[in-house]
DNA sequence: AAGTGGTCTAGACCACGAA
DNA sequence: TCGTGGTCTAGACCACTTA
């Protein structure tokens, strides 16, 4: 059968996606609730099945609804929690749970890296990276102070575009063809010390969680990241799925 | 169509996923070799495409191939990206980096949970859960205070073991035939307060990564734990493979 | 018994990468 | 251009949960 007419560029199941996940986080689902099954999915966007469970399935992916066979499927809780499964900046995620998420301030230069970032990124000594700083607001507050290292020679002139960056890893995507497809996190905890407390506005001592991050592309490293994250506001959440002993 | 005769207990895919992995795990596709393209996969087996997409993309999920449109599905190195969709276990990791872990005492009482723990585990208010508190000793220094509540109903007369509990989720299989195969992680951050200083032996104030964690066996919650991990000590690593952005 | 999600098929067209 | 994976359809039967 096929489609036919209007190309491909934006999957329908996307679409079906952002759908739904508009109608969770607008409310029209609340959580607990049941959404329709998924032959009435099929009638209400006029696709097949298997659009609409393409979609569901990202929605579980991403923490918005729990399928259980022979029940339906439940709209979760899906606020301040993260699916480390896949690389997804903060921002990202945190967008996606419908909440207003924006950088308070941003400041990108060039400068010559520490030794442990320099080895992380495989770069010789004299090599450039630019920083990113950042500080993460969610709904008004401040969550975060981001950083972000990148060898300078994969984004040459970055810093002129320290106002169009919204999601740096997206960014990196369609300005310099970077795509990033693994990483791997590192997740600590510390205490604030007197700069940090300044700027995320905590006393000083509050728990932070603290996250170090090398993202790669094509398994070369392309970028590493410094992420310190309110504790007491921020939940990482990690699903160990059923494994199916497969 | 459908597939009439034979049943679903195993779905076909996960045939085609297990002998895909064992050809990888055998080196019949050595690492940065292409598998066959899927019309290929299809005859081989004599299933539909979309059951091979099945199989791929649970492959994909395992770390043992990448996929790519246009080019084809590449063996990748598996042995460095285990561990994807799970925390490592605290003990299996610090032995990894040779450190010697042991609990340094165990205490098993029968109370009444609160009520949030009895939430957790869909408890009655009346009902008791079993307590085990442990302190894990890495290389002869505390590292984690470790809390596992369990329905006491599936685990009667558990306190005359707390001599024989070395892993308690193995334990849990052994004696009780309770066989957890999914959950849950919840990770913050916090400052230690008296009573978890003096246990850890650092002073208070000290930033501790807090683990909250619910164990299902069949979709049934039978276990949830609380972790305190002092945060300087130690760090959680998760792996992640990307994934198409929607 | 009815209805939900889970699996599967056969066939089609689209988008991307390499030759 | 050709072949790869990516998306989509329409229809079927199976397995589980609930009433």
């Amino acid at each position: 059968m096929g489609r036919g007419i209007e190309g491909m560029r934006n999957p329908v199941y996307a679409k079906v996606y952002e759908a739904l996940k508009k109608e969770i986080t607008d409310g029209e689902y609340m959580i607990g609730q049941l959404l329709p099954p998924e032959p009435e999915l099929e009638k209400k966007f006029e696709v097949s099945r298997t659009t609409v469970r393409k979609a569901v399935e990202l929605l579980v992916r991403d923490g918005f609804v729990k399928v259980r066979q022979g029940r339906g499927t439940e709209v979760v809780d899906y606020r301040t929690k993260q699916n480390l499964n896949a690389v997804t900046s903060i921002s990202e995620t945190l967008r996606k749970k419908g909440i207003d998420v924006r950088p308070k301030s941003i400041y990108i230069d060039v400068v010559t890296p520490s030794n442990h970032i320099a080895q992380e990124l495989g770069l010789k000594p004299e090599e450039k990276v630019a920083r990113i700083q950042r500080i993460q607001l969610a709904d008004g507050r401040p969550l975060a102070i981001m950083k972000n290292y990148i060898p300078y020679h994969l984004v040459p002139g970055i810093e002129r575009y320290v106002n169009d960056i919204v999601s740096l890893y997206k960014f990196m995507r369609e300005q310099y063809g970077i795509c990033i497809d693994s990483g791997h996190d590192r997740i600590s905890a510390k205490v604030s010390n007197f700069y940090e407390s300044e700027v995320l506005q905590v006393p000083v001592g509050t728990a932070l969680l603290y996250m170090k991050r090398v993202c790669y592309a094509e398994e070369k490293p392309v970028c590493t990241d410094r992420l310190s994250i309110i504790g007491e506001r921020y939940e990482l959440e990690v699903n160990m799925i059923g494994r199916n002993e497969v």
